[in-house]
DNA sequence: TCACATTTGTCCGTATGTATC
DNA sequence: AGATACATACGGACAAATGTG
């Protein structure tokens, strides 16, 4: 029981496939793998390691769930650096759903409040080339409509947008995740025009009001339209990209 | 070229250990397997599965990795089912601040602004119970600075309180992933006693107006204690679970 | 305290599938 | 079409850790 004396650190707590995953970020953070790059095969990094495939390939696994690589087989192939921390934020984002951790609900409400951050942010920040993305989405979105498909990819992409525009990388993230899980929920659901051309007039709408700098239009424009697709969620109706 | 009579979906998209995560998960989903229950060992999965054992620790690497299960070694040890899915979105949050996808002063903004929401809910909707738990989590603070020692732990879990008494668990998550990021930060520069003192100072007036639900005085006094602490931040002084 | 059973961690060798040239 | 390079997967073995009698 006499811990006092439990001066020397155990010289080895983690398991070596995790010590070596930490090495490889190690480099990534340091830059001197960037992304594109390919990490040497997997046999040849058991040797430079000097352990066994197994030990490797469970580190890979670890850099891969982490967003650090992929990894493609056959010839050539191999590990490759890419970036895809963001998707594996939406993935848990997407099991914390399942789990019932996060209901819809409470979802549509942080979403509504991250949405009308965002607005006041972009209003103050956005560039030439942001408003240039937008209008550039809404008019595909808007082209889509009058042929007659749902734009439901535009719709999305318009919020990813804006939350580029608010110029902090934050927003981003917790956007994309929220609307991972949407996605998800839509894909069951299916998603009508009607729904889906409301939306992008809306996003119209909401672009002009950001275009004049008119934020208190902008944020009442959002306003109705979040409580709009909110009634939709509710009633088990099919929603989309709001 | 001709895809059009692509009719059949190919039969084995997905890596073996990647399908055999999947089906796990699933009954984790349905609730067949709850939190504390013990997964069979790994050569008995190899065998109920009739796969090789490395396929199965690749698969236990992937839900170790999704915050399903965590695995400890010897004797009546193995895979037990246990949420972890709040740390590994801190973890993945922590990545993206080492690979400078996130800035410090980013990170502050957005815990200002979700902060402010976060308070409005809690003067809503905080019951008794919740009082409760920031009431003792202050005065836990207080004992410690009395008796000279920074209280960083009680610091941050009062924002986590603050999260949970808002009743929506994705502030909790967004929360809890910032303050991910700021504990490491600060894990290297260290806290001061004066500056964890001060601190706690604004909890206990933040906490003493949420229980007067006066509004206006917490967002007022949140706006100044954030600013201090920004201050504090961009000047490199050590800060602390603000 | 000590021996034992259990279970993960790691290694090696081998075979198969698959993508590239 | 064939050769090459690589990940994927199997099986057997031993080491290390941990709980139990």
């Amino acid at each position: 029981m006499d811990e006092s004396k439990d001066v020397f650190e155990p010289l080895k707590t983690k398991r070596t496939f995790e010590e070596v995953s930490e090495l490889i970020k190690g480099q990534i953070f340091k830059g001197v793998f960037k992304p594109g790059d390919k990490l040497p095969p997997e046999a040849q990094l058991a040797k430079q390691f000097n352990l066994g495939r197994q030990t490797i390939r469970e580190a890979l696994r670890l850099l891969e769930l982490s967003g650090f690589i992929t990894v493609q087989k056959g010839g050539g192939g191999g590990p490759v650096i890419k970036d895809t921390i963001l998707q594996r934020i939406g993935d848990l984002f997407l099991d914390s759903f399942k789990m019932k951790k996060i209901s819809l609900v409470e979802l549509t409400e942080v979403r509504a409040d991250i949405e009308r951050i965002v607005l006041g942010y972009v209003i103050d920040r956005a560039d030439e080339s942001d408003i240039k993305r937008l209008k550039k989405n809404v008019r595909e979105a808007r082209k889509k409509i009058d042929r007659k498909v749902p734009a439901t990819q535009e719709n999305f992409q318009f919020h990813r947008l804006l939350a580029e525009a608010s110029k902090n990388y934050l927003f981003v993230i917790v956007t994309e995740s929220i609307m991972a899980v949407h996605t998800e929920i839509l894909s069951r659901s299916g998603s009508g025009l009607e729904t889906s051309a409301n939306v992008v007039m809306y996003h119209e709408e909401i672009l002009k009001a950001i275009i004049d700098k008119d934020r208190t239009e902008a944020l009442q424009l959002l306003e109705k339209h979040i409580k709009e697709v909110g009634r939709r969620l509710n009633s088990g109706i099919q929603s989309e990209g709001a």
